[in-house]
DNA sequence: GCTTGACCTTCCAGTTTCCGGAAGGACCAT
DNA sequence: ATGGTCCTTCCGGAAACTGGAAGGTCAAGC
């Protein structure tokens, strides 16, 4: 199949898929005699496996690494186990984060009557209180 | 002040600061006879305004409203209220996001042995699990 | 046989928000 | 004069794509 039909069934875009071949992520596809990328199951079934580690937040140097696990058949299942904790913990962090920023914004924006009158809580917020 | 204690003053690196300068964010310093950008309160005040928005997931556009409605005497706490309460809902917007990815590769993580077995449910539910 | 349209190719540039570093000028203390 | 720390500008890169231009290919329809 073309690269447009492995877009399809991986769920990346085309444009992703050619990305990922220059950068190595994913070897280099075979080609047909007009010069078009060929795809089997395999390599979608790579792809699709990039998508999801990709959705799961992992960054495409952690993708790099799961997919050496995921080629290595004497691999240990620890090592994967410490990158997916590892995630687990980052994932813990910035939702902590975005849980503060909320409650900050939250707390301004109660105090705001949000009317058309000038004085407006929030900007006095951003402009005087202390970082977060 | 000199921009390194514009900077320590702000919250904001140096280079960060001379960005937003570049950028147009907030106004380009007056400068000394030596060349060197001059800070004084109000500038300070602004840039820390700056952080602090940043800080708190407004985008470089976004304090750029925020900074027009900021100068703005007259402006309505509507709008400012507006743009507030739409940070929240992106907000929970990741949040949810991130909840989500954590819970699959929790449940992932707790199928797999974590030992030095082959057999790994993380790399099988990145290979073959639908879409997330 | 020619057009149309959907594919595919490559390459270059832009996005966002800065950070690092080089090359060089300025200032302050000894 | 020397050293150390500040400041200046400009260039390049990071992450992970996305968009667009310019052009080749293929299948269908008239």
């Amino acid at each position: 199949m073309n690269i447009g039909e492995a877009a399809r069934r991986s769920g990346l875009p085309t444009k992703t898929i050619r990305f990922y071949e220059d950068i190595g992520l994913v070897p280099a596809a075979r080609r047909d005699d007009n010069g078009y990328r060929r795809y089997g199951e395999r390599e979608v079934h790579l792809l699709h496996f990039v998508h999801r580690a990709r959705t799961l937040g992992f960054s495409v140097e952690q993708c790099r690494e799961l997919l050496a696990l995921y080629a290595d058949k004497e691999r240990a299942s620890a090592d994967v186990k410490a990158l997916a904790l590892a995630r687990i913990t980052d994932i813990e962090r910035k939702i902590d984060e975005l849980v503060a920023m909320k409650a900050t914004l939250a707390e301004l924006a109660g105090r705001c009557h949000g009317d058309d009158r000038p004085d407006c809580p929030i900007l006095n917020g951003l402009a005087t209180e202390a970082d977060g």
